[in-house]
DNA sequence: CAGAATCCTTATCGATACTG
DNA sequence: CAGTATCGATAAGGATTCTG
């Protein structure tokens, strides 16, 4: 409650991804969740906030490769799905802050249970494509 | 070493989707994992192999909406990835089953985290795609 | 049964240029 | 600084037809 921000989330629609699909039954809450944060920026953007806030430029520039255009889809899905919080500080030129929501702190865990499959098994994964791929 | 069958991995090329272009750094593990089984079919197949062995159209009838070509990709996707193993039977007419390698059962944990993640939180979620979506 | 081949639609992503 | 707007390339996914 200290500062001057307007913790307003950006409704605009911009360009944003499909809310996912969700047609149908998708009786697979897993699915729905990986295809949220499975695509190829989210998660790089979830661990970097996962350390602390960061600014939009700042994330642009420790996550090579990212465009301009992608990192504001992924901070706008991130922020639809309660992820990711943004706050606007109204001062010149503007400064915004995005930082995880509790929800957003609570899937590192599953993440990092994720993280740590990934790092113990890439040696495997890599020996199964280098006979097959 | 009862069976008769020939467990020969499909090395046909096919029209595999790309091995995951890997290109250049890709400092995160868990990214790459998670592009790997964060496609619309791949973990929906997992689950089912988790539970037991199936033939091709056994895995096709019981994933409603996920046509044949796209089941055969998701396939030939996880067993290069040594996360899936194929067994040919040469009878008439062919009998192929499908299993989890150990490797693929060792993702059965992780993802288990994530799909109780995803079943507590996933009405928080839409509730917040409901305000913003 | 278990696929391969082909065609076509749509979604995803990146590059560039512009703005309050 | 923090975006938006537009465009083009490519990848993912679906439908259909055919085969050993």
């Amino acid at each position: 409650m200290s500062g001057t921000h307007t913790d307003v989330p950006s409704v605009v629609a911009a360009d944003l991804p499909r809310p996912v699909p969700a047609s149908e039954h998708d009786a697979c809450p897993v699915s729905e969740v990986l295809r949220r944060i499975g695509d190829k920026w989210t998660v790089l953007v979830i661990v970097l906030l996962g350390k602390r806030k960061h600014r939009f430029n700042e994330l642009h520039r420790s996550i090579e490769g990212l465009s301009q255009r992608m990192l504001t889809r992924t901070l706008r899905s991130l922020e639809r799905d309660g992820l990711v919080a943004r706050e606007v500080y109204p001062t010149i030129p503007p400064s915004v802050e995005y930082g995880l929501t509790p929800l957003g702190e609570s899937l590192l865990t599953p993440l990092s249970a994720l993280a740590d499959w990934a790092v113990a098994h890439a040696d495997e994964m890599s020996a199964a494509r280098g006979r097959a791929g």
